[in-house]
DNA sequence: TTGTAGGCGTTATCAG
DNA sequence: CTGATAACGCCTACAA
């Protein structure tokens, strides 16, 4: 491929007046000598190679993006938010799946150091958060935390407050009439699990109820979670008139393995989720859940990334989106 | 961050015998430099600067993944295979999505040459696809096409056949006794839509029938197509008992509009889909549909990728993948 | 076994 | 307005 010498031996000129046209600070060059320049450039269809400014600029306009798994629902449209953003500003993005292993996020954080990318998007569900921010910190690479709500530190960081979603859906279903209402939670380590926890308990005790520990599980945020954790629910024999999931994969597992065990939804069993992923609106009953600003929250994580990375005014390091109820189907009311 | 001369210095040798160390070139160094190479490395956090070795080597180990939409459900899992082989064997990959535009592909194609990365997986359903094939060539990138057809060309790819898993489908929605059946297609320019089409015609021919141009329609591979053909379609007045479409977005919107309009499925109305997104097997009802092995296809097409970079011995450059039939619940047998 | 020196394609700093 | 020239961090003949 045509390098920069190329052009400026073929303009009759010298590679660092190319390299100015190249940048456009044109102060300081003929408009005769860039046009000249311009069309050389356009007959070698020459492209500068970024690798080689990255090494002199130190920046290479890429993002990394490091999430769990983008084959989770909850994922694409941030990825998309992201991509798209970064876009605009010139930037690519590199994809990273994590499984939500701390020894992946810590590798692939090691990786894109070495490839000097210019920030990173992290989303991670693991607690050692903090060791990876220490990590990042340690690389001098800006980057904002997304989704996964981490402590009150001043991380930068993009969240939607699971805190006040999960309340919300709750006290809706408590308005539905339901008094017995079982909880599949997300992992307990995960930050957002806690969160989204916090706000089904304060909603139980702002209506006067006390915490059935026997009608909460653990699950796992897939659909596997909501199955498994119907089924314990069912082990325990305890009755129930609603399940509230932690996320929709595992409500739609919960629907499924309720179905299976024969009850109805919502007639016998009120089920709801949280994200509002695609699939929501298309199980049967359609979900009732809580939708996450997916792609606004990609979009302002990486306007601010940038911000960061290009040094630019910011006002808030930390942006805490709200969550929006979104009521549908698969709750129904009873008499008590 | 510490750079190789920084080890070197500390290590009291040259910045050659730690490149020697970094790339394993062992022979030649003895195991007490060795080791006092790889302390300091350890000590100083050392992580060598890719970019430096991508501008000599022409290597960067970054793969390109051209996409139309990861936020559509059928690319999801073929990113997450993309990456998951890539990562296998040492490349990260930077996600680009299309929309299906042209312009938008050149652009990508354009950038990740300017940045150097070793090869591109290209998933297009744009016609011009060979006019990107042919910027590719000149651009000397190694490249492999994914999941759209495209012509008789030896060019690297990787396939499903769409015209048998149409012909598959369709036979089977014969054989359940259906004779007026519509086909809410991909839009027409897309490559595999044709070779869909082509399965469906087919069957139909098999089974001595003669095509109804009244009850086809043109659709975008979304739901909204879907929508919009079984709009269509009632508007023409013709009758059918099934719906085949092109792929599953498609049926989802078709169910979604059908059952608005008052139709049973599969009761008054069958529907077929293709693809076998995840949200297949959980919409009501549970939708007949052809699977692509998307897991698969993404796997090899990035295993073929990285042969080809890295210029190691290929048994096939085209890799055409049986579909799979999935009889759910979507359709029902008809008494004539 | 080890080191020297040149070069990869750019940008940045001077000087003219 | 233009051009040498020195980096950037690493790899790789070639020498020693």
């Amino acid at each position: 491929m045509a390098t920069i010498k190329d052009v400026a031996r073929l303009a009759n000129v010298s590679i660092t007046t190319v390299s100015r046209v190249i940048n456009n600070k044109s102060e300081g060059v003929s408009e005769e000598t860039r046009q000249r320049v311009l069309q050389v450039m356009e007959n070698l269809n020459y492209q500068p190679n970024r690798v080689a400014r990255g090494l002199v600029t130190r920046r290479t306009n890429t993002l990394g993006l490091i999430l769990p798994d983008i084959t989770n629902p909850f994922f694409p449209e941030i990825a998309r938010a992201v991509e798209d953003t970064a876009n605009k500003h010139g930037y690519n993005i590199i994809l990273c799946n994590t499984d939500d292993r701390s020894d992946k996020e810590e590798l692939y954080i090691r990786v894109l150091k070495s490839k000097c990318v210019d920030g990173i998007v992290f989303t991670s569900s693991t607690t050692p958060v903090f060791r990876h921010v220490r990590q990042l910190r340690h690389y001098k690479m800006p980057f904002v935390l997304l989704d996964r709500y981490f402590y009150d530190e001043q991380l930068p960081g993009v969240y939607t407050d699971g805190c006040q979603g999960m309340h919300e859906i709750t006290r809706f279903v408590l308005e539905m009439g339901h008094r017995e209402i079982a909880y599949i939670g997300g992992p307990n380590e995960a930050p957002n699990s806690m969160y989204r926890y916090a706000g089904f308990e304060r909603a139980l005790k702002d209506f006067g109820l006390a915490l059935d520990k026997e009608l909460i599980v653990e699950g796992n945020y897939k659909i596997s979670g909501g199955r498994e954790g119907v089924l314990e629910l069912l082990g325990r024999g305890r009755d129930f008139t609603a399940v509230v999931c932690a996320n929709d994969l595992m409500a739609v597992g919960a629907m499924e393995e309720l179905k299976g065990a024969g009850f109805r939804i919502p007639e016998d069993v009120s089920v709801t989720g949280f994200d509002d992923i695609p699939m929501a609106k298309y199980v049967e009953p359609k979900l009732t859940t809580v939708a996450q600003p997916c792609y606004q929250m990609g979009e302002m994580a990486t306007e601010l990334l940038i911000k960061l990375i290009e040094e630019k005014p910011i006002e808030d390091v930390v942006i805490t989106l709200k969550p929006r109820l979104i009521i549908r189907d698969s709750v129904k009311r009873v008499i008590q």
